[in-house]
DNA sequence: GGGTTTGTTGCAATCGGTTGAAATGCAGGC
DNA sequence: GCCTGCATTTCAACCGATTGCAACAAACCC
């Protein structure tokens, strides 16, 4: 029985047509349609024309679930951020998709909520979902990874980005965070800025290698380290720990901050203390979020190049997926770039 | 021939655990142990711990593929948006994933760019990926709902979010556009503006509504209404706009935005002519952006609530695709809440 | 004209599950 | 001891596609 006749045409939908309605109508088998619908080339010009015409006039699509199935292949990425409210991962996210949707593939987007163990679980349900590959703003702890070698061991390829887990042999796309760290610190010191704190973020990688240039600049420049004008700002992104600083005296008059939210709570702080932004003090963050020169005070920063980010990611992945695997483990590492505003205005 | 034996555990992962691994392994039948991992409760109690003890140990994860291409149900909602990169639609994601995850369903996130030819394939896709369901902020243009018959034909539950299509029969949640329109301007009114503008969104239900709302205020405090007080943004999200009003002659002393991005480009024109906010200009937006109070003048907003909004739409979707298949066209609107800062101080 | 090639087409198996009904075992009822 | 009833288990078909290979025809070569 025919679920479609030949005078139905697509504005007459119903159920959806499947291979097997137009190879009966057209009394050819379900191999010849499929095969003219995935462009193979051993079918006869005349049955090619033939099927197409039905195909369109149906408009005929593709049952996605059943042709993963049998071709093992989801055409589906993952992506899991730790926020996606965060500017930087939504537009690493838009990099990411950018990239992929025209190569047909799909993006879902996961959030970790800074949760490793919720990432683990989130990882899990996408492999089951058998995605054909993840990029991974990793939560995890450093060190820690389990997660990785799991992934690896049901073979899926993954790239990781801005997170770095030096132990596992995965590619990986990030800036240099010692760089950023170096830049943003060296920036102030130029603006003339003399004692210059630092908002520390979470102890990962990204973290630590920002905190790591913020000292090596001020070794560059034989200012003294002072451990009391780092501050961990990680528990409420930086406000309390902008506070703690402006009590020391003298008084710091520059803020290396870990990115540009910690950067905007610093400034909130700063302000709310009665204090001049940049006279009083000099404020410079990370990131470069989308809103950053429409604040208060337009917020110098060092741009992280996320879309950009996100597009590499994508495309060393779609290198590992495609079918010359990859293998080689590639490792990008982004340029930083200074962009001076009026929050560290000399 | 087994492929895993029974001396192995979740260590040593290769090819992923299929049920048939574990039947063959247990000597029950690949039903059994289907029935188990579904937790039916036709099982007796000594197979079903197990089969149970065995799955934990393999760590065995159903193939969504397969299962979903059997049970027809791919627990997969599509949401589709204009632009992931405004906080607004961000924070509707974010929502609907709070509501959708822990009820097992995973979202695929589309960016329609505001373009209907792009949404519209980009739902075709979706649909071919066989989602249970979807929610949309369409870009469609009025009084086109070709797409929504098609989705219908179909047999794909939907929820309409923003934006609203009165000439279809589906579900809606979404603000009331008017209502903002005319909080918005009596609020510019109370604090003591007397020459209001208003830079018009796109000529959809959302930029219309809240345009209506505009001159329904106007209208109750016998205020004229002008029309070159009254200038299309959706160019280049209001920037030119702000700058044509600033010309005119007496100038705008308020201005009402059709949203944030709006409003904070207004902003930009207005302190680049050389005025003051608020004392020379008042500024108002819509969508209350996470970054509003952080920016050079803290924005006046009227709140729209669009984390509610994505939990609202999530949930009726849920309602429609479950086993009791709501079918009454539910019609959500959110009350709309204004928020007062500096940018319309008195 | 037989054997080989080339180009098309279709068969059968498979992917890893689910569905509904049928088969099995074991108990109780009479 | 047979039938019935219930709980448990299994069988067979199917979901809608893809894969490898066999089958077939027409075309080619010598």
């Amino acid at each position: 029985m025919l679920r479609f006749d030949k005078t139905m045409t697509r504005d007459a939908s119903g159920p959806p047509v499947r291979l097997k309605d137009i190879a009966e109508e057209l009394k050819v088998s379900v191999m010849t349609v499929s095969k003219v619908v995935r462009g193979q080339t051993d079918v006869s010009e005349a049955t090619r024309k033939r099927v197409l015409a039905r195909v369109r006039e149906l408009n005929y699509q593709p049952n996605w679930i059943a042709r993963s199935l049998a071709a093992r292949q989801t055409f589906i990425i993952g992506l899991v951020v730790p926020d996606l409210m965060h500017s930087f991962f939504a537009e690493v996210a838009k990099g990411v998709t950018r990239k992929m949707r025209p190569r047909g593939y799909d993006v879902v987007i996961c959030n970790s909520e800074e949760d490793a163990a919720l990432e683990r679980s989130e990882v899990e349900h996408l492999l089951s979902r058998q995605v054909d590959g993840l990029i991974l703003a990793s939560s995890q702890f450093p060190g820690e990874d389990g997660l990785f070698r799991r992934i690896e061991a049901r073979g899926t390829p993954y790239v990781l980005i801005d997170r770095r887990f030096p132990e596992t042999k995965s590619a990986y796309v990030g800036a240099e965070n010692r760089e950023i760290g170096r830049m943003a610190t060296e920036h102030l010191i130029q603006q003339g800025a003399k004692r210059i704190g630092h908002i520390a973020g979470p102890r990962i990688a990204t973290g630590l290698g920002r905190s790591e240039g913020y000292r090596a600049a001020l070794a560059n420049h034989d200012m003294e380290y002072r451990d009391e004008l780092v501050v961990d700002g990680s528990g409420d992104e930086g406000y309390e720990a902008t506070k703690k600083l402006l009590t020391l005296y003298p008084r710091a008059d520059g803020i290396v901050c870990f990115n540009d939210p910690y950067a905007v709570n610093a400034m909130k702080a700063v302000i709310e203390a009665g204090l001049r932004i940049p006279e009083d003090v000099k404020v410079i963050g990370a990131g470069n979020v989308h809103y950053s020169d429409l604040l208060r005070v337009p917020l110098s920063t060092v741009d992280q190049k996320s879309t950009l980010t996100g597009e590499q990611a994508a495309e060393i992945l779609l290198g590992m997926i495609g079918p010359k695997k990859r293998k080689a483990r590639k490792i990008v590492r982004i340029k930083p770039e200074l962009v001076a505003r009026e929050s560290t205005r000399a």
